[in-house]
This record gives C-alpha cells, structure tokens and sequence, in this order.
DNA sequence: TATGGGGGGTTATCCGGTTCAGGGAGGGAG
DNA sequence: CTCCCTCCCTGAACCGGATAACCCCCCATA
C-alpha cells in the first residue's frame, strides 16, 4: 500500500495536479467548491506532503540541528542541557520543526556534521553551544553561511547572533550575599576551564571579590568526583573557605555530602551556592541556595531568534535574564571565627 | 553560490550525470579511471548528496525518531531518558543515523507526530517508549507498517519486537536481599500506575514479599516532591517500613532527605534502595544502594535492532540484563525491634 | 457588440538524484 | 571475417510536489 500522492488525489477528484496543490497549500487559484472536494479527499485516503518533494524545490526542511560535543554521561547528569532542549522542543513544536540532535566526540566532528547536514538540507539552521576562545566553529559556519544562533557570550559569537545571559551580573549579586552575610573567604568550584563562560565568571567572581574577600578558584569537569575531589581540598586547607560556590548542581551537592563526611556543618560552617536551580538542589538537606535560571526559557528565546533567522530576519543579539540568587538553607552568616 | 549538483561534476568531467551518479554510488558501470576522476571533482568542489532528491527515490532517510510524551521538565531531572539518548546516539553516530526528537503532551499528538516524520518521509522508524495497557499506539504504529522497535515489556508491544529487561528477577533480588538483612516491613515508591512497567515491579514486588514480609506500594510521578511526600507518610505511620525501595534515583534522594529531616538514621533505621544508578545516587550520604542498569547499553540495543529492522531483518525481542543490586551505605541489618 | 478582466483551471518545467533500457566500441571465439 | 558478449557510458523517464505561464469562459463595461 504506497503512501498516497497529490497525484492519485487529482485523479479521483478529477483534475490536475497543480490544483491539487493549489487547493492543499491555500493557495487562490480553485473555486471554494473544488477545494472543499479536493481537502475532503485528501483527509479520507490520508494523505501527507512529502517533505522531499518540497525540500527539492528549495523548500525549509523545517527542522533544526543540535550537536552536542561532550561526553555523553554528562548530558545524563547536567539539567542544563535538557533544560535547554525541553525549551527548544517547545517553541519548535508550535510551528512543527522537529530537532536532529546527535552527540559528537570532538568540535571538528561537530563542525562535520553540520556541513553534512547542511549540505543535505536536513536542516534549516542551527544552534552552537559551549564556546570556546578562539573556536574554530564559529568561522567554519560563518563560512558556511546558515542560519546560526550561538547560545553563549556574543564576545566569541562573531558576526552569529548570540543568546547570551549576563553571568558577571549572577556572580555579583552572588558575592555581594556572602560578603553581606560577613564572608570573607570564598571560594569557586568551576567548570570547564576553556568554555567562554567559565572564564567570564572567573573574572567576575574575581573582580567581586577583590578586596573584600580572599578568593579562590579551582577548575573542575562539571562531574560530582571532582566535584567532591575540590570540596575535599578546600576544607582541608588551613584558611578554609566559609562559602564556596558551584558551578553547578551537581557538584554543589557533591560538596555538600563532603562537607557532611568532613563534619563542617552546613551553613553553620560553610555557605554552599549552586549556578543553576533544579529540582536537585531543592531536595537535598539542607537545601541549597541556588542561582535560579529558568533554563527551558533561555533554549525557547534562542529556538525563537533561529527561526526568525531562518525566516530572513535579521537577528540582534538578545541578552536574557541573568541568573537570580535564591536564597534557601544552605547559606547563611559566616561564623565569627 | 549554489550547493554544486552532480550536474556540475557532471559538465567539468565531460560525462553524463548518470556516470557521475553511478561513480559516487561505488556502483558499476564505470571504468575506474572515471570513477576516479568523478570522486576527484566532487571532492573539490564539496559535493554533498542531497537528501530530499535522495528520498525522493525512495531512498532511507538515516533518521530515526523518537518522540517523548512526559512532561519536558522530567527530562531535565531523570537521568533515564538521556542516557537511553546517548546509547542510541552511539549507535547511530557510527552508522552516520540522526535522531529526530519531539517532546509531546499527549498519545494522541505522539501517534500524529509519527504519522507526519513517516508520510513526510522524514524517518526510517521509531523508539517507542512508556508502553500502557493497551496501548493504541502500539495498534496505531502497526497499521502504518513502519519499522519500529518497542523499549518495554513485549507482553504489550504487540507484534512490535521489543528490548526489555526482566524487572521482575531485579525486584526478587533486591527484596531477597532486604530480608536477607532482616528487613520484615518492606515499601515501594513506584512510579506512574499507568506503564506497564510499573505494574510489572509491582506484582513482582507483591510476589516476592508474599509471605516473607508486610509490603505496601505507593504511586507517584516520579518527582522528588511526591517522592518525598510518600516517604513522610511512610516514616509517619505506627507500623513504619524499615526499607524503601525508590523506581528513581530522584524520589530516592528525595526520601534520604526526607528521613534525614524526620530524624530517621539511614541505613540504621531505614534503608534505601534506588532504581537505577546514577553519580546523584553516588553523591549523596550515605551513597545510596541501586539497582544499576546499564542504560546507555540498553539504546544501543534498542537502536541496532531498529537499524537492523530498517534494513528488512526480522528482529526478534532481545531480553536485555536485568538490574543489578549495588550495595552501598543506604542499606543495612534491619533494627531489631 | 466588441473589449477587458478575472476567476478557475491547465500544461510544461523544474528540483537533484536514481534507475532502466539501450548503444557504440573493442575483443575473443568460431 | 563474423558474431556475440562485455564494458562503459548515455538518453529518457521518474520520484512528488511547486511554480510560471498561459488559456478558456463568463460577466461587466464602454
């Protein structure tokens, strides 16, 4: 049984195909009457477009492309990521553009596949994440000349438009808390040294902090072990920080247990903040004070400048909210030592 | 600049488009020399097959899809469907396969969102995941004829092959293991009543504490708030549990929160067992006890078989590992009481 | 009554590849 | 010297729609 064809419906309607395609595109060119019949018919046998047919005539392919270049266990970790894809599904889905994601092992496989499916006309456009200095991948699709939206600092988006939040502005307000609240000793867990963002709130936490507080930062791969593993280290050390925050849930929590194991009670001894809110950090004990992005939005606000971009607009670069600190039990006065 | 077609290489080689489309198939009719030449043009000026005149053919699309009916923010929290993601992705990646992905809100919208990706040609086949009692997606999926590989039990999945693993061996051994411990009262914190897999641990549960220990099962939706709010109830009744076995690691957590709060020692007074591992499982204190799967193995087996189904194999229902039990510091002896 | 215009169709082509049915050249066998 | 068979390659049709251009007929208008 073939998928049925504008074809077969112009046969049993008795025209031609042209006013098949006419009357199923809304198109004038067909008397209401020939329409109504022509819809009828094409409901009744089932009937779909078929989107090779209009992509060879220069058609959207309607989808957009994601390709993600970290290991793949993280994304079963970090919110992040799903956060940002649940948000993009939602704007994609009211206008019926489906999302290619693939997990790519390097940002030359990365740069790959967006030649592939660009070249194939797969996709329409896509969305570039985790920058880095210098990155290579902004030149190569600059070159390539799709429709791109860079979801991270317009500094390293080049002439891509970029969806970016003002992490320097999270960071503040983060460290004007804890120094309120009588810390003088802080310390960052971060993330991936080489991402964009990571250095820009390295700088940040750093300007903060500058000469108000002893400051520290210490890198990490976003994972609990290592996580943990620089917790353990700062506690140890003989000036310990009394806050530390984290560079994500994950590893905020990680430290939190830590911080337990070691006896250092929480906030009483030790602060905790974690960049992202989730679910996560509300459930642990105590809960954990966190910089609160709706995350789902900002993937939303980035899938709504793609699709403007693909529909020949041209896109500025949108600055979203920047994370808000929401206080919870994780932080509090720093002990008079 | 327009993408160049095999027409281009075509005229710069002096041959037919035929010949051209015969040398970048590999097929023959082509001397090598030719063949060469062809390879050595298309390559040069970046040549990239296009899918829709591809598929217009009746050619595979490479794509698979897979479309998700949870809410989006569950995404953002279960570790599950992420990791199935990545160990599909594995597969496909090397296969040079893409993944379509749609979050949907209800059957009904996931049954039309196969019908599109299929009629439009967009897709070779699907996952189908959170099977229910009769599911009409499963009689829906069989009528349009589509290759489809079911990620649930196969009592339900019809005449759709399926990868599963047996929950009910996981369940035996994870019960058999509290009262090897001396635990007596036993509860589980399933998840939502409606999937099949759901009811599958529950009877295995029911069945392996006949008549060795007092059991209850509480339904929820897999979220930490009504995880936490079952383990309150619990831990409040006269006749408490002395183990809680979680169908995930969020509502898992959420209840060692919950009893840590009610002064519950874990495991001294309660021990905790988790359904599927996770780092956030390893991360908390004391670690919780799971019951690992390897869920990326489980898509990858999921999407070879889905491969194998494109390519016109018949594929029979492949019995992935069960759950394995990980102890670990959640669970202990039971309190004699 | 001739003219013009527009609604409602139609025919011809095109998109970029694949596939099928040959067709000319060259070589080996009879 | 023919005949036939391969090897290479070509023209044409086709996939399922979109689009440009044109045509016919009827009605309103001058």
């Amino acid at each position: 049984m073939k998928r049925p064809t504008i074809a077969d419906i112009a046969s049993r309607a008795g025209v031609s195909k042209v006013a098949v395609s006419y009357a199923l595109n809304g198109q004038p060119g067909v008397s209401d009457a020939t329409r109504a019949r022509i819809v009828a018919i094409a409901d009744e046998i089932g009937w779909r477009p078929n989107s090779a047919a209009r992509a060879l005539n220069g058609a959207r392919a309607n989808c957009v492309g994601l390709a993600l270049c970290r290991p793949a266990r993280i994304l079963g970790v970090e919110p992040y990521f799903m956060g940002l894809i649940s948000g993009i599904e939602g704007v994609l889905a009211a206008r019926s553009y489906a999302l290619l994601l693939q997990v790519v092992t390097s940002h030359q496989q990365e740069s790959e596949v967006y030649r592939h499916w660009w070249g194939e006309s797969r996709i329409d456009g896509v969305f570039l994440v985790d920058l880095h200095y210098s990155d290579a991948r902004v030149a190569e699709l600059e070159r390539l000349g799709m429709p791109v939206v860079v979801i991270g600092h317009p500094s390293e988006s080049g002439t891509l438009p970029a969806v970016w939040s003002d992490d320097g502005q999270a960071v503040r307000e983060t460290v004007g808390y804890l120094v309120a609240l009588g810390h003088r000793r802080v310390a960052r867990v971060a993330g991936l040294r080489e991402l964009v963002h990571t250095t820009v709130r390295d700088q940040a936490f750093q300007a903060a902090c500058e000469g108000v507080a002893e400051h520290v930062i210490v890198h990490t791969d976003y994972t609990g072990e290592q996580g943990a593993r620089a917790t353990r280290r700062l506690l140890s050390s003989p000036d310990r920080p009394t806050a530390i925050v984290y560079d994500n849930d994950i590893m905020a929590v990680a430290g939190l247990s830590v911080a337990q194991e070691m006896g250092v009670e929480v906030p009483r001894d030790l602060s905790i903040v974690a960049w992202d809110d989730s679910p996560l950090a509300q459930v642990v004990r105590p809960p954990l004070t966190a910089l609160t992005r709706d995350i789902p939005a900002y993937g939303a606000h980035a899938a709504q400048r793609l699709l403007a971009l693909i529909a020949g607009e041209s896109v500025p670069a949108f600055e979203d909210q920047a994370g808000v600190l929401t206080p919870r039990g994780s932080t509090g006065p720093a002990r008079s030592s």
